[in-house]
DNA sequence: TTGAAGGTACAACGATCGTTGTAGTTTCGC
DNA sequence: GCGAAACTACAACGATCGTTGTACCTTCAA
């Protein structure tokens, strides 16, 4: 065989997915709506994904698949020295900040998957590792800055941090999104959930 | 003419699409599907809300007309007397809880609408009024209690509010939702925008 | 060089979609 | 009563849907 299975050309159907997700809806999520945004030939996601789950599952299979990457990747040139409360606010202000802006077409489709996934067992258990590797990546994160938090605590903070993106995400005037407004929701996060 | 609009019809289908919203998702919600969930004949929805664009409004319509209702008869029984800041907490925790279980499929149906108006202004617009009434009537309710929050807290507060909500109600475990954990949210979200 | 296996392109199925048109029915001003 | 106006039921349009089947092509083990 070639390749066991074209993984190339997987990842960039899920990635066209992923954009109509966002762009249009998952109402308009079909087979031929997504070979055409990849440009290949009409009924080349059919043979890939023959149901239309598969193709809900490979587009949220896929954005974990990024969302870890960015994870691990931010993960790594974090210096050893101890920063201190109002950085952690300050780092997650930003994160929300790209997380609302550059990153908006991402969360877009996640909270389009997020709402399927109400529906599907299969798409909630695909994401539910996203959510999964989040906490465990913010627990890290805290555990290197010499922070006691619980994962309780970051449970919340995670909740009420995806809460606020997706409030900022599909509200008005998403252009229009300053980095104080985030830096202000991330301190309010932070000091709510650890005290202060 | 025997009555303008049939109000009465038009609020059932408006109920049928809320329920398809919440149930099944957009990518569900069609004139037949409607037909059928309220029990009229087919074309009956087509006939009332000619575009798909007119439904999604219907439907987004009468959960704004819902919504205000609860709100003006939630703020109508508050005595007088001066609650203080952990009461302030255990109301928006007991609020939460009940938007969380009893409401679920009403918020389901938001968050169904919202991801939809990110690409159709006239459902950002209806929408954006009961967003606009959130904050006013939570507004007068802290000017009621005596205290002096600001519109930018209270906007922080609502964000914060509806993105946690969003996470419960999307979120697994829709069922093992507790009092305990939405008043932990709900004093978080309190402490950490009003501070203390 | 051959053959099996999987990748690829494309046609086609019935079902349902959004939308429009058109007869019948009901209601109320006159 | 009578007629206009709105409500109602239903048929029908072309387009697109999800899905399946089928030929052709490529690739590599034998």
């Amino acid at each position: 065989m070639p390749q066991p299975r074209n993984e190339e050309r997987r990842r960039a159907l899920a990635d066209a997915a992923i954009a109509i997700l966002a762009g249009q809806g998952s109402h308009h999520l079909t087979h031929r709506t997504v070979d055409r945004r990849a440009g290949v030939p009409a009924g080349t996601t059919a043979n890939y994904f023959p149901q239309r789950d598969d193709l809900l599952d490979a587009a949220a299979r896929r954005i974990v698949e990024l969302s870890v990457t960015d994870m691990t990747t931010a993960a790594a040139p974090t210096q050893t020295g101890p920063p201190s409360r109002p950085d952690l606010a300050g780092l997650l202000g930003d994160s929300l900040f790209a997380a609302a802006t550059v990153l908006r077409e991402r969360y877009l489709a996640i909270y389009e998957l997020l709402l399927e996934a109400t529906r599907r067992p299969r798409l909630a258990e695909t994401l539910a590792t996203l959510s999964e590797s989040t906490v465990q990546s913010t627990l890290a994160l805290h555990r290197e800055l010499g922070l006691g938090t619980t994962r309780a605590q970051v449970e919340a903070m995670v909740t009420l941090y995806g809460g606020a993106l997706y409030a900022l995400v599909t509200g008005p005037g998403a252009e229009t999104i300053t980095r104080d407004q985030t830096r202000a929701l991330a301190r309010a996060i932070v000091t709510g959930v650890l005290g202060d």
